[in-house]
DNA sequence: CAACATTAAATGTATAGACATATATTTGTG
DNA sequence: CACAAATATATGTCTATACATTTAATGTTG
């Protein structure tokens, strides 16, 4: 669907615009749709994105600091999303031991067995939705969003 | 800057959970800027939304279902935040004369110059942002963010 | 027109986000 | 080594988001 039907707005200031609403429009739709996936889990969008930022690194641990450099949303609060994960047993901390300001957080095997629980069904319908493009579009894509960024 | 170095991730399970990743991080980027510019404001990225539609429909008015309709984050609470913006004197409301469920919410003269002066800045800098993107790379961006959410 | 369903908006509540500040630790410098 | 600067994490506070529920008004149907 265009995105001038989408929000029913008929025109817009400039092309470039309408692209920065368009952007925005998408991410909001593509994160309602991981919303749903992750409700049954109990674990939030953000909470899923550290989980596979841990898993990504299993086994070695992260910092908080690494956390937030990876984080989708910077301005989150990796701490405290942390402390939230750590209440559900997906992640561990320990105090770092040649550097007691850091906590090194990993990925319980709890949280590594609910990453695969999600992904049974979740990547496998992102897929799905996804490949009305051709490798090549998203391919574009991803190149006019990174330069865009520059 | 290549989405893989923004988030430190050097592979990714497939290139449309690529693309996903890449518009959830641009768009955070692009909401990032957008709170920067509006913070002198005092109103937040959803409020602006929310007079940005107001003016677009000026004089005629809209109801909260309207602004949820075409809210690009459609979950938000459009009630909660037409009263923040009532409280600033940026927005009207008044009862539906026709249909006493209904709220007639219009843009104030303060709501409307606030929007020129977030103009004077913002506008210029967002196109000179955006003008590494040719309007053709714009055009697709466009039509890919479209096809995708179909 | 009574009873029930539907719609529009507001509100309750819990979680998450933004941003400043605090606390503890380590690093760097005279 | 003393002390300031820098770093890592945590916390305080206010706002926003997600979603369920409530309240009030309107529509619909027997």
């Amino acid at each position: 669907m265009k995105i001038e039907e989408a929000i029913q707005q008929k025109q817009f200031r400039s092309v470039y615009q309408k692209t920065v609403v368009n952007i925005l429009y998408t991410a909001s739709w593509l994160n309602q749709i991981t919303t749903n996936y992750l409700r049954p889990f109990g674990i939030s969008g953000e909470q899923y994105n550290i989980l596979r930022i841990l898993r990504g690194m299993h086994p070695e641990t992260a910092t908080v600091k690494t956390l937030t450099e990876r984080m989708l949303d910077r301005m989150s609060n990796a701490s405290r999303l942390v402390e939230k994960l750590k209440q559900k047993g997906l992640v561990d901390r320990q105090e770092c031991p040649f550097d007691r300001r850091r906590v090194d957080i990993s990925i319980t095997q709890k949280g590594l067995d609910l990453l695969d629980e999600t992904a049974k069904f979740m990547d496998q319908d992102y897929d799905q939705r996804l490949e009305v493009l051709c490798p090549e579009e998203a391919e574009e894509l991803n190149r006019i969003l990174d330069k865009l960024r520059q």
